[in-house]
DNA sequence: ACCTGAACACCGTTCAAGT
DNA sequence: ACCTGAACACCGTTCAAGT
């Protein structure tokens, strides 16, 4: 028992890659770094993670699991800036997240995480006629008003981000029927 | 003259490395592999590219240049439908675009290519009271929706995407006036 | 079960050399 | 100027072997 490092090597691995994703970005991102941040050899991550992509879909799924804690209990417009907060806050986990890297169909984990974060969203709107249309509205707009805020494509504009961030959500109204 | 290869070699490393992007994805993008298609030695593509990231930036903004013919006079909604369209039908492009692997502020021609695309959205509201929030509400609201249905969150419901598309973005209404 | 080192086929990037 | 081959330090992944 003394030759094994870790009671839970899994989590290290975790704890480890999560430091480097948020320092380094996604593409520093390697099973070899983590195995070496946990102290053992390059190897022994493949008992816990089938490859690479493992990794990155267990550090995806633990970032939805932040992200539905982020908006638990927020009343409607202050969950939309908890959204965007979430995203300013954890840039290199929010594109991980959503970049695409890893296709839902292939990471059940992951559907599972990321349904249940919107779950959220869509019990906040089950009294309007349309819930899911409006749901995926409202999710819509904080996820492009995160995502543009972050590639820096309203960095002239918005000087103070709160601010300009109230102002975006404020100007749009959910119709009270779909067209 | 009879020993180089292309008389256009950058041209030929783009569209080659454009069809690899569609085809594999951006990790499986490699500046060797996109000068084994031109049919150069792999050290050849330095000539025109500084790294990776700058062919990466070159075909993104390439991207971004595709992206403003695709909504050029497109009017009200139909520029939206536009938007969500070029996405789906370029996926690999628009999450190179989106992605975050290419700050802004570290390829200028990126961000110019982008604020031109961006420029077409922002003159659609130049009549609206406060016409950046507006463009800034409207192109939030379409890049997300895009981007959420790309990454297939949207699945379930989405069984006549044109459809789920026109409904989400009936939805909402933009304010005459920000809060 | 869990961990190890060696090995393979890939990368990006640099360098000295050829035309 | 443009292109080449050799070399270096990295990867992910597989394999046979150790405890």
């Amino acid at each position: 028992m003394s030759t094994y490092h870790h009671g839970d090597l899994r989590a290290a691995l975790l704890k480890g890659a999560g430091k480097a994703l948020e320092k380094q970005g996604i593409t520093a991102l390697s099973l070899r770094d983590a195995a070496r941040r946990a102290g053992v050899s390059h190897n022994a991550p493949y008992r816990h993670f089938a490859d690479r992509d493992a990794l990155l879909a267990a550090l995806a799924a633990e970032g939805f699991r932040m992200l539905g804690e982020a908006l638990r209990g927020k009343p409607g417009r202050a969950r939309g800036e908890a959204y965007v907060r979430f995203a300013l806050e954890h840039p290199q986990r929010f594109r991980l997240m959503f970049g695409g890297l890893l296709p839902l169909a292939r990471h059940p984990e992951l559907r599972e995480a990321a349904s249940r974060a919107y779950q959220g969203l869509v019990d906040a709107w089950k009294d309007m006629p349309d819930p899911q249309i409006a749901a995926a509205a409202a999710w819509s707009l904080v996820h492009g008003l995160a995502q543009l805020l972050l590639d820096g494509h309203f960095a002239s504009q918005a000087a103070d981000r709160d601010v300009f961030v109230a102002r975006v959500l404020g100007a749009v109204r959910l119709a009270q029927r779909a067209a």
